[in-house]
DNA sequence: GGATTGAGTCT
DNA sequence: GGAGACTCAATCC
């Protein structure tokens, strides 16, 4: 090879370690080279190439991920450019003419806000909004300064005050949020060539496993209020031959924690197909499943949540509105009743603490240096980590398996539908119609079956001729 | 002009 | 003082 390349091209292959570094900050991806850095021979890239496999391959070994690898991770790089590839289509009027009326209104705001503040500023800097507020108009500031020192005015901060002010600012915010980031933003992203928006999926970002999208970022669409819903009305199939199906995982990383677990009660919850909030709901405080309150249910959501990230009294506290010692008695209380929870996530700490990584289903392995450490605020995020990291990288290992999955299986069948979006517990399709009830069943059965747990896993599929529609 | 900060969107 | 991302506008350097 070697030789090969010297002898009838003149060139002299490069030693990998001027590639990627030896470790750490030193490392250097493809991605990272200037284009005059990269090589013009095919050769000198197939001796990259051959380097690579020669560092690789043996740490793939090492590390015992060469199933998760060639089974999952591999398979799926392919599969992850037809899908970039393929893209979604964006009805960019309804886009243009929404971005009026977000305009409209946002302009109704700011004119409320500059005539309650009595003068202009700039409204975006959330300095300047800072000083206005709370120095200006002397409203009593009850949160804590930014790492920088100024008033925070955050959603989070800006909630808790009572005036009309505040009510117009939050409005203002949401408005010009959803204006710049997609109604204006994506129609710009459209290819010109294909009249589609083309993300990329990034495959080897995340420390967990999941995927990242960007350019656009298509994994973070709004759903949670009415205005941001509204956006998804934009993402269309690419002709009316054509509808879309969006699946989704049901309460994937509770069921993956039950089935990590081993703890009983929960898992018969989920093979008993309960509403698991309100089953929980009803062991932590003592009810029989038709008292339990929707307030109730909502503060056991709160901490089935909560769960997966390894979150205290404290964070529980924060999020509910309630007192430290109240949210510390609904968690005893909740470890009380899922004892196998409590014991597994102390398991998945000290096998941190032993192996120095954690681990997920498919074993994927994430290092964790600072599980040891001598800080505590750091080691407390490793601790964290170690519990969030099989949960959520287990998730995304299922979801990978599925994509494969299916994948193959619709290039097998010769089908003109499409897999297009993954967004960490839900794919979505371009499905011609004609193959309407073949992929659903397809999807769910690939879906539902990517994995053998304790727990069944569910999946909720809808179809419409949007991303709304179909959810 | 690039990097950082504060804010906000998603699972 | 809850896990993981990406983007935008203002501001800093």
């Amino acid at each position: 090879m070697d030789y090969l390349a010297e002898s009838y091209l003149g060139y002299r292959p490069k030693p990998i370690e001027s590639l990627i570094g030896k470790k750490g900050k030193d490392q250097k991806s493809m991605g990272d080279l200037e284009p005059s850095e990269v090589s013009d021979y095919a050769s000198e890239d197939a001796d990259i190439t051959l380097q690579l496999h020669n560092q690789f391959k043996p740490a793939l070994k090492e590390r015992s991920v060469e199933e998760l690898y060639k089974n999952v991770e591999a398979p799926l790089v392919a599969i992850l450019t037809d899908m970039e590839y393929q893209g979604v289509g964006l009805d960019v009027p309804f886009l243009e003419e929404y971005s009026i009326e977000l305009k409209s209104e946002a302009v109704q705001r700011r004119d409320s806000i500059y005539e309650q503040a009595g003068t202009e500023f700039n409204l975006n800097s959330p300095k300047q909004l800072g000083d206005i507020l709370f120095n200006q108009m002397g409203i009593e500031y009850k949160g804590k300064k930014t790492k920088t020192g100024q008033f925070s005015t955050s959603e989070d901060v800006l909630s808790k005050i009572d005036h009309a002010i505040v009510k117009d600012i939050l409005d203002y915010r949401e408005l010009t949020k959803l204006q710049s980031t997609y109604v204006d933003a994506l129609p710009r992203m459209v290819n010109p060539r294909t009249g589609r928006i083309h993300t990329s999926f990034r495959q080897a970002i995340v420390p967990t496993g999941r995927l990242s999208s960007d350019h656009p970022n298509l994994q973070n669409i709004p759903i949670r209020t009415e205005r941001g819903r509204r956006i998804r009305k934009a993402f269309v199939p690419p002709s009316d031959e054509y509808v879309l199906l969006a699946a989704d995982y049901s309460q994937v990383e509770l069921r993956i924690i039950a089935a990590l677990s081993g703890d009983e009660g929960m898992i018969q919850a989920f093979k008993d197909g309960l509403d698991i909030h309100r089953s929980t709901a009803a062991k932590v405080f003592g009810l029989e499943m038709d008292e339990v309150t929707s307030d109730l249910r909502r503060k056991a959501k709160a901490v089935n949540f909560g769960l997966a990230y390894g979150q205290g009294a404290f964070g529980l506290a924060q999020n509910l509105g309630i007192s430290r010692k109240e949210a510390k008695e609904i968690i005893d209380n909740y470890f009380e009743k899922y004892p196998g929870i409590k014991t597994y996530m102390d398991q998945s700490i000290a096998q941190a603490r032993e192996n120095g990584y954690s681990e997920t289903l498919l074993g994927r392995k994430r290092a964790l240096p600072d599980i040891n450490g001598r800080n505590n605020t750091v080691r407390a995020a490793a601790e964290r980590n170690a519990i969030n990291t099989p949960i959520q990288g287990s998730a995304a290992d299922i979801i990978k398996v599925a994509m494969v999955d299916i994948h193959k299986e619709m290039g097998q069948r010769q089908l003109r539908s499409k897999m297009t979006l993954q967004v960490h517990d839900e794919l979505v399709f371009d499905v011609h119609k004609d193959e309407l009830e073949e992929v659903r069943a397809l999807v769910t059965e690939r879906m539902t079956g990517a994995a053998d747990l304790a727990v069944p896993l569910v999946v909720e599929s809808g179809v419409g001729s949007d991303w709304l529609e179909a959810h």
